[in-house]
DNA sequence: TGTACATCAGTGAACGCGCGTTCACTGATGTAC
DNA sequence: TGTACATCAGTGAACGCGCGTTCACTGATGTAC
C-alpha cells in the first residue's frame, strides 16, 4: 500500500507501464468508482471490478495489491482534483462585496462532493477507522483548504471584525466540517421542503459571516 | 430487517424471548459494537461476533437475520439514547447568559459521539449509501434535534437578532452538520496544536452565535 | 519494408480457505400437580 | 417437595458457494537491423 500516492503509476512488480497498461489501470479505477457508487462499499468485490471491465481477476493484481490499494489510488486522485477549490480561496474575503467569492467557493465545494461522493465517503470512513494511508489522503485534501480559510479568519480578526478569542484553526475546521457534512443532508432536506437554493444561500451567508464577521450582506 | 426498531425484542421465528435469551442478544450486540470499534467495519464477520462471546454462529440467527440487522438494532439503540441531548435543548437560548446552555449541549453532543462513534459511523455510511432502514434510523435521531434548534433560530429571528432571510431549517442543519463532522476532526486538530478545549470553546461560540445572533459573550 | 526477437500486458484455470447458513439435536429452564 | 412434561435456548457438524490469489501460459506491442 501507499504505493500509488504519486505519478507515474507502476505495476505491482515495480516496472514502469506503457500506454495500454495505463488505460487498463484507468478502467479498473473507473469501474471501482462506478461500483462504489452503484452498490454499498461492503458489496464491492475484487472480482466484480474486473468483471465490470471484462477482464480476468489476475489483471487486477498487475496494478493493485488489493481493493484498499485501488481505493487509496482513487482517494489520492480525488485529492489532486481539489486544486480548483484552493484557487477559489486565493482572493481575500474582506469587503462585503467579497460575498460573491464565498458563494462561488461553496458552489464549487458542493459540486466537488457531488462528483466524488462515493470515493470521499470511503476515504473518510477508512480514515476515521484509523487507517494511516487514508488518514494521509484526507489530510492532504483538507489541510490546504483549512489553511486558506484559517488565514482569511486571521485577517478578518486582525481587522477587528471577528472576536479575537476565537481560535482561527478551529473556526476554519468548523466551516469545513459544516460544508462537508451538509452535502450529505441535502437529499433529506430537500425531501422536507428546504430546497437546494435555500440551503446554498443560507450556507453561503453563514460561512461568510463566520469567516469575515460581516453579517449583513 | 426493520424488525428491531421496537422493544421488546423477539426471536427471528417470531416468539417472544425470556431473560436468558435477552442476555444473549445483548451480548451479541455488545460484541458487534466492540468489534466495530476495534476493527474496520468491513472486517467484522458474523462468525467473529459469535466467536467473541464463545457461542455458535447458529446462535446469531436466533436474534438477527444478518449482520446488517444487528447493526440496525445498534443504530436504533443509539437513537433511543439521544433523549438526553433533546432535553438539553428544551430551555430557550435567548439571553447572552444562556450561553452556558449551549456549552452544556455541545459538551453532551461531543460525549455522545465519543461513546457511540463506531455505531454512528456505520449508520451514517449505510444511510448515505441509500439503505432505507438506516436512513430512517438516522432521521429518527436527527430530526428532533434539528427541530429543536430550528425553533430556537426562529425565536431569535423573531426577536430581530438574526437576519430574516436565512432559512431556519437550513441554519439548524448547518449547526448540526458542523457538530457532527467536527467530532471526526478532533484527533487531527489536537495533533496539530488545536486542543480540545480551544475547539470546544470556539465551537460553542460559533453555535451560540448562529442560533441566537449574540456574538459577544 | 520485412523479419526476428524482446519486452509488455493479459488471462485461463485451478486452488484452498473461510465465510454464511441450515437443521436435527441436546441441554436448560419453567410449570403443573 | 418432588416428579413429569413442555417450552425455551443454544449448538455441533456439516454444506456449498464464491471469494481472493497464484502462476505458467499466450497474445500484443515495440524495436533492431
Amino acid at each position: 500500500m501507499a504505493s500509488h500516492t504519486n505519478d507515474p503509476p507502476v505495476a505491482t512488480d515495480g516496472r514502469e507501464i506503457g500506454e495500454r497498461a495505463k488505460a487498463t489501470r484507468r478502467k479498473l479505477l473507473d469501474a471501482t468508482r462506478v461500483l462504489l457508487t452503484r452498490h454499498g462499499f461492503s458489496d464491492v468485490r475484487l472480482v466484480d471490478i474486473t468483471r465490470e471491465i471484462g477482464a480476468s481477476p489476475a489483471t487486477f493484481y498487475q496494478y493493485f495489491t488489493d481493493i484498499d490499494d485501488a481505493l487509496l489510488a482513487l482517494s489520492n486522485e480525488v485529492t489532486e482534483n481539489s486544486g480548483a477549490l484552493i484557487e477559489l480561496l486565493e482572493a481575500p474575503w474582506a469587503e462585503p462585496a467579497d460575498y460573491e467569492r464565498a458563494v462561488a467557493f461553496i458552489d464549487a465545494y458542493i459540486a466537488y462532493w457531488a462528483d466524488n461522493r462515493a470515493v470521499l465517503r470511503v476515504r473518510n470512513l477508512k480514515a476515521e477507522e484509523g487507517n494511516a494511508d487514508f488518514r494521509r489522503a484526507r489530510s492532504a485534501a483538507q489541510l490546504p483548504l483549512m489553511q486558506a480559510i484559517s488565514t482569511k479568519v486571521e485577517n478578518n480578526m486582525a481587522a477587528g471584525r471577528i472576536s479575537a478569542d476565537l481560535d482561527t484553526q478551529a473556526t476554519a475546521a468548523a466551516v469545513l466540517a459544516m460544508l462537508e457534512r451538509l452535502t450529505a443532508y441535502r437529499a433529506e432536506l430537500s425531501a422536507r421542503g428546504t430546497g437546494g437554493a435555500a440551503l446554498e444561500t443560507t450556507l453561503s451567508r453563514i460561512v461568510f459571516q463566520l469567516v469575515t464577521g460581516h453579517s449583513n450582506v
